[in-house]
DNA sequence: ATCAATATGCACTCACGAGTGTATTGTGCT
DNA sequence: AGCACAATACACTCGTGAGTGCATATTGAT
């Protein structure tokens, strides 16, 4: 298979495929640095040595560019929970190796822009397939919390509140986590969770 | 005192002032619902029934309008914090009143924005005096945290990386609560405490 | 060698929105 | 009455950035 079309045809296929993968690359970090209107087209070409033209060869617009980033970190979110829930061992161990991996995936670009970008940046076009992955990791993570508190490895908690509380806290890092600062990603991570497994309130022990 | 020019000096103040403060609420309010960037002046002031220029009679560009905003927003968790450690009671009681604060604001016009606004909306010149007052509610809640957990009110967590914890959690109202939702904004903060104080992990009873 | 398709650049249009110059109106003061 | 000053509107400039038409370069296929 030498000199197969088909080979070919492959390697064609993944050449463009890292050029667009090279693009949102370069634009989210530009998205987290700047912000998403702030940053424009022209900027992001420029980082590359490229001309606007071309990104627009490889994506249909910038609203599109914006909506793969973001589908990007949340996918890593959604297989984050689908690893986790297939994790031996209780409800509590699974929901823990899940927020582990959840706060630091919020310290990765793409992770760092699902949680820097409100929904006013995305187009009505783009909005329901946002929502959509969204929801799919809200529910994830409820049916994780659940599936804790009936095993009873985790307290009694109210799911519904419990979820939005543990979303807010392991989106933050998004806004201030500083690559070049003293804490690593799994440091964060761990103090965070332990915060919020263990509570403030004094332990008898 | 029927004519003196002074009632009447003080009278145009306040004229002034509350129709500098109609503007700024119209604005915040078009701000959370369609984004800073989305929103053009133009809008705010079709949204009074008046012209543009008018606004810049009161405030000197739109990114003053936003740190304007901002700055209420931020006032107001600052006033909660030195309201909480005027309260009697032990450390825990004093932090609680403060979140439960903290949260109620993060629903309030004025507080929604400045949880949904990051640093990329303010201009070079804006910045110093917002980080200034950022600066400000994060050694507030520290102290309030460190007071706690001196006189033995709360348990020995790590300072630092909880006040991170709690500020993300207590923000994310501010991306997702809807007035018209079932929950007030009472019951999502005492909800949201509770979690917080009392962590995920089973307490023995 | 030539053709077709894909990749890329250049230069352009177009809309939108921040901010302003100037004219007009209203209001209290003397 | 007339003056000074604040408030407001209208109509404009000007920059910027998204998106595009067209021309060129590159590359694989025959």
């Amino acid at each position: 298979m030498q000199n197969s079309p088909f080979r070919n045809a492959a390697q064609k296929e993944a050449d463009r495929a890292a050029k667009r993968d090279a693009v949102l690359r370069a634009a989210v970090r530009m998205f987290n640095e700047r912000g998403f209107f702030a940053t424009s087209l022209d900027d992001v070409a420029a980082s590359l040595g490229i001309s606007k033209r071309t990104i627009y060869h490889y994506l249909a617009n910038k609203d599109q560019v914006l909506l793969e980033c973001i589908t990007i970190g949340l996918e890593q979110l959604l297989a984050a929970a689908d690893d986790a829930r297939a994790e031996p061992g209780n409800g509590r161990d699974r929901l823990v190796k899940f927020l582990r991996r959840y706060v630091e995936i919020n310290m990765d670009d793409f992770g760092i822009c699902v949680s820097r970008t409100g929904e006013e940046a995305l187009s009505r076009e783009s909005l329901p397939r946002y929502r959509a992955l969204k929801k799919k990791i809200d529910v994830a993570m409820r049916q994780i919390l659940t599936e804790a508190v009936e095993d009873g490895s985790i307290g009694p908690i109210d799911v519904k509140m419990t979820a939005f509380t543990l979303a807010g806290a392991l989106n933050w890092p998004g806004r201030w986590y500083d690559p070049k600062g003293a804490l690593t990603p799994a440091q964060i991570s761990e103090a965070m969770v332990k915060v919020l497994m263990g509570g403030l309130d004094p332990r008898p022990n």
